[in-house]
DNA sequence: AACAAGATTAACT
DNA sequence: GTTAATCTTGTTA
């Protein structure tokens, strides 16, 4: 499937396959790694709405088994964990507080329940779409921020439960080209996991310098 | 079968 | 800063 990028880049065109990660970049034990690594990549979906893409601008790591705040700690297998359990490169979709879908992206072989939790996007495609689903305007420094809230801008919901987003089919994960350094990330506490005693103060959110990265997406003409 | 809690958000005071 | 909205899941009985 080819597709066009947007007319400041020219005629130049590329095949999304040659953007996608490979099956090695999400089978990696390490998912703090990991959270790092996706940090200024593109996460895209297709919905009938038409294709709407954002900057992965903030993530955590969630460390299975042993990680009091994922929900396979303790080696939870159940229905909706299982899904963590499986080859690293899908998505794991939940309901949380009943109202909001969150996305994670199922990292490590098949067996370890790792999980990078989105928790923010810069919007960059379908801006206009993505209006429609919140009834307003967007505000790109503000709307995509929120794992609920770049869910709904996504149109991601509980439908898109182990997606392959090695390919691009319904919502996958590019490569943005963008040159994201250690000194762009900030990392602190994860949010909302008080619950989790002393794995609460772990370090494993990571935050990109929205400032840079806008420079650097306009340096790559993707903006 | 019943129940408490939750990887949140928006709209309040 | 506080609170309502809303429902699936995991746990306990």
């Amino acid at each position: 499937m080819l597709y066009r990028m947007d007319s400041s880049d020219g005629d130049q065109e590329m095949r999304i396959s040659e953007r996608l990660p490979d099956r090695d970049f999400y089978m990696d034990g390490d998912v703090v790694g990991i959270s790092k690594r996706l940090l200024g990549m593109k996460i895209v979906s297709n919905t009938p709405d038409g294709i709407c893409s954002g900057i992965i601008t903030e993530t955590e790591a969630y460390a299975g088994e042993t990680d009091r705040a994922s929900h396979a700690f303790g080696g939870r297998l159940t229905q909706r964990t299982e899904v963590m359990y499986r080859e690293g490169g899908i998505a794991y979709v939940y309901l949380c507080y009943g109202l909001h879908s969150l996305l994670n992206v199922v990292t490590g072989p098949a067996g370890l329940p790792h999980a990078v939790l989105l928790r923010g996007i810069l919007p960059l495609e379908g801006i206009g779409i993505m209006g429609g689903r919140v009834k307003r305007s967007i505000n790109v420094h503000k709307d995509g921020l929120g794992p609920g809230k770049l869910t709904r801008l996504l149109g991601v919901g509980k439908s898109h439960n182990g997606t392959d987003l090695k390919c691009n089919g319904l919502l996958w994960i590019e490569k943005s080209g963008l040159s994201i350094t250690e000194s762009m990330i900030t990392s602190g506490p994860r949010i909302g996991i008080d619950y989790a005693g002393e794995d609460a103060g772990l370090p494993y959110r990571f935050l990109l310098d929205v400032v840079q990265v806008e420079r650097e997406i306009k340096k790559a003409g993707l903006m």
